[in-house]
DNA sequence: TTATAAAGTCACTGATCGGTGACTTTTTGT
DNA sequence: ACAAAAAGTCACCGATCAGTGACTTTATAA
């Protein structure tokens, strides 16, 4: 029974078709995603975007949970959680919003979606909100457990500028300078970043 | 020489188109916003989009600078400007930035502007944005002048802050809870409004 | 009053979109 | 080897989009 080599195989077209969706939300941007669009990218015909996922929403959602399109906490945490745990509740913060905006930088797919999130609400969109929000939670109840009582409500603070930080990347993307921040340079990066330890006050610490 | 009441009146029309883009894109988004909604919206034919404002791009651009769809430089730096003035460097950008946030949050517009600018690139939203950095500049000149040489960047830290107010602003329109924060009651933003006094270490001033 | 220019209407084009039915080709189980 | 099921192709539908040419109606000025 030596099979042919297989060209024909519903699973790996499967895999095309969400590998494809990552390629095309980082090359035109959620805009240009749509049946045709992923189906001529794929070099497939989109008949099978139905039968296999029964139309984009499901394939996107498919793409949502197959992909690493988020951190992970140790990604955010840093390779010392327990040092970590150690510091005093605003450096903690400070720290973990800095490595968030670390990581975030170097995910441009994920930026597009929160573009998107940001304009379009639709089952997807909503899906990837709401795991977003779970992680947040877990992070909280995992390295700050004392924020959620913090008078001061240093939450607040660390979720508006976590806001700040995504605004940046999604603007960065088309605009150079937003406020007098170079968005498209190191430097610009290096200043929001120093901005976040600067509102926490909390001694600036450069990146890993 | 007892005209008629005109009924057709060139300027008139004009009017109404550029009304009429406020109105949609209040009501629908800039996602509704073409050719053919607007002059379905106002009860007009497509046509003179074309013959007045010689397509949809003008149209917008006429909007842009008509309406009051940015915040005056008074309405930000409140009513005594003198007295804005003679506090030190922290508290001033905070004051500014809370006036901000509390100008955004009246006009649904601007923030459906904002949003676009955000997922978009375009002539008009170059120049919305080009008009806004300009303002920012102005308010930094004639409010900030020592902000330029503060070697610990309010401006980075204001800039942050603000983009943080403008995406919050744009995910409350289809988003309850982010990071905790509930984005469509006013103790939500009461939450956001005292971040930012917190951020400057600025005893918290309530809303005028 | 009448000619003319402007205001407004209408019907159409060509392109693209999401979605579907009917077809051909390949794989697979017996 | 062969029949059935699955994989993939193709041509089409209706809707909507931006944009245009040709038409009718109204206002204005001589």
């Amino acid at each position: 029974m030596a099979k042919h080599v297989q060209t024909r195989d519903r699973e790996q077209t499967r895999q095309l078709l969400i590998e494809v969706v990552g390629r095309v939300l980082a090359q035109d941007g959620f805009a240009g995603l749509g049946v045709n669009a992923v189906a001529r990218a794929a070099g497939v015909d989109k008949v099978l975007i139905y039968r296999y996922f029964d139309g984009l929403p499901n394939l996107l959602q498919a793409y949502g949970e197959s992909g690493d399109f988020w951190p992970s906490l140790e990604e955010v945490l840093g390779p010392d959680e327990e040092a970590l745990r150690k510091l005093p509740l605003d450096a903690r913060t400070a720290i973990i919003v800095a490595n968030l905006l670390d990581a975030l930088r170097k995910r441009p797919q994920t930026i597009e979606i929160l573009a998107w999130e940001a304009v379009q609400q639709n089952p997807l969109t909503d899906t990837l909100a709401d795991i977003r929000e779970r992680w947040s939670r877990e992070v909280i109840a995992r390295m700050l457990p004392d924020s959620v009582k913090d008078e001061a409500d240093v939450l607040a603070l660390a979720s508006l500028l976590v806001a700040g930080v995504q605004y940046l990347l999604i603007r960065s993307r088309n605009t150079k300078l937003y406020g007098g921040l170079a968005l498209q340079t190191e430097d610009g990066w290096r200043r929001i970043r120093n901005a976040v330890f600067r509102a926490f006050r909390v001694p600036i610490q450069p990146q890993d």
